[in-house]
DNA sequence: TCATTTTAATTGAATATGCAGTTAATAATC
DNA sequence: GATTATTAACTGCATATTCAATTAAAATGA
């Protein structure tokens, strides 16, 4: 017998399935046929939920910015001290462990499909002054608390930003291993360094 | 009449054309028909030179990679003060004038696919492996010099490098208009300065 | 509570298009 | 005359999307 989901469920559903095809198959590969295939639904199903497949990328793109801004991965306003409470920022924002709740190599497939589509250039662009604006408002409350030294906190957050950025990168080509968590490392502590000493 | 190029020729005029539809239509978008009615040969021809199409893509990169690594953007060995010249080495290197002699969606695309293609993967890797190393070659050169002060040139190279791709990505999507030249000016002030203050 | 109506989910079949690649034939060139 | 460049015709397959039909669930009314 064919059970009937509601789209409140069926439509994550489907999302869900996307995302998995295209970490497996990558932008090229992935077809409605194969997204519905795998959770044994019919293609025309997809169709009807979203009307198109753009309106299903963007709504994946929605769904993916929404879980890199989980808060649960970037709020540490529970430690006290202030020293301890930079510190664990810094260290999320260079481990990786937050870049990675979305698979790499669809994070970055949809950074390539944004030079050619505004909507979805739009969305990330929301997306990084999020983060941005996120760093500027601690680093000023860092400052005043007189953890770090900086004049221009929007600068100061940009860079970060540039710099996590640029490391996503490194890491995949000029990366050899436990190299990388060396060089990752470094360049934290030459940023902090630079924030404390009043680079910015 | 029918005018026969030698594959010398219609080898170069086919990824000159390969090229130009990856600017108009994207990874996407691209395919060899119309790469072929683009220059007005048959689609079979471009079968007949390449074999398939992944064999036309890999000697793209590598013809992209060539004009990326061309001697005469990043060559100021002809400057004999060596401050003066250190600076023109940092100002192509954040001008970006360098950066695009390839399209850059071009280019990011090629990025993106290399996390799906182990040997467009290897190409870049030795590209970039390239570039860490001349600019390494060159830190210690003003090390000597004493124009800057490092101990660990690998790692400021890489660092580098690190800064430069995190811009190219800033500048996507942080940007808005002047605010990024004097955002990478500031960039590339912060990494001088640290350069000569030891930091490395 | 039971039958009926309405709405939403789901499928099947079909369409038109585009794709990379094959094979065989023709034309130019050396 | 052999090699190479070039085209023509074609294959098989995958694609996104449409449309109409079918089935299940929810809402309604008795």
């Amino acid at each position: 017998m064919r059970k009937n989901k509601s789209a409140a469920l069926r439509k994550p559903d489907i999302l869900e399935s996307y995302y998995q095809v295209l970490i497996q198959e990558g932008l090229e590969g992935t077809s409605i046929s194969k997204i519905a295939s795998r959770i044994g639904i019919h293609p025309s199903l997809i169709i009807h939920y979203f009307k198109n497949k753009e309106n299903m990328k963007l709504e994946l793109v929605d769904l993916l910015i929404e879980k890199y801004q989980s808060p649960a991965m970037i709020n540490f306003d529970h430690i006290e001290d202030d020293e301890e409470h930079f510190n664990a920022i810094m260290d999320v924002l260079f481990s990786f462990k937050w870049n990675r709740t979305v698979d790499p190599g669809v994070h970055f497939g949809f950074y390539y499909l944004s030079l050619r589509n505004e909507q979805i250039l739009a969305r990330f662009r929301v997306m990084f002054k999020w983060l941005r604006d996120y760093l500027c408002e601690k680093l000023i409350y860092f400052d005043e608390k007189g953890i770090i030294s900086v004049t221009d906190a929007i600068k100061a957050a940009d860079y970060i930003v540039t710099l996590m950025e640029g490391l996503e990168f490194h890491s995949q080509f000029l990366a050899n291993g436990k190299h990388f968590d060396d060089f990752a490392q470094s360049a934290q502590k030459i940023l902090v360094s630079a924030l404390k000493n009043g680079e910015f």
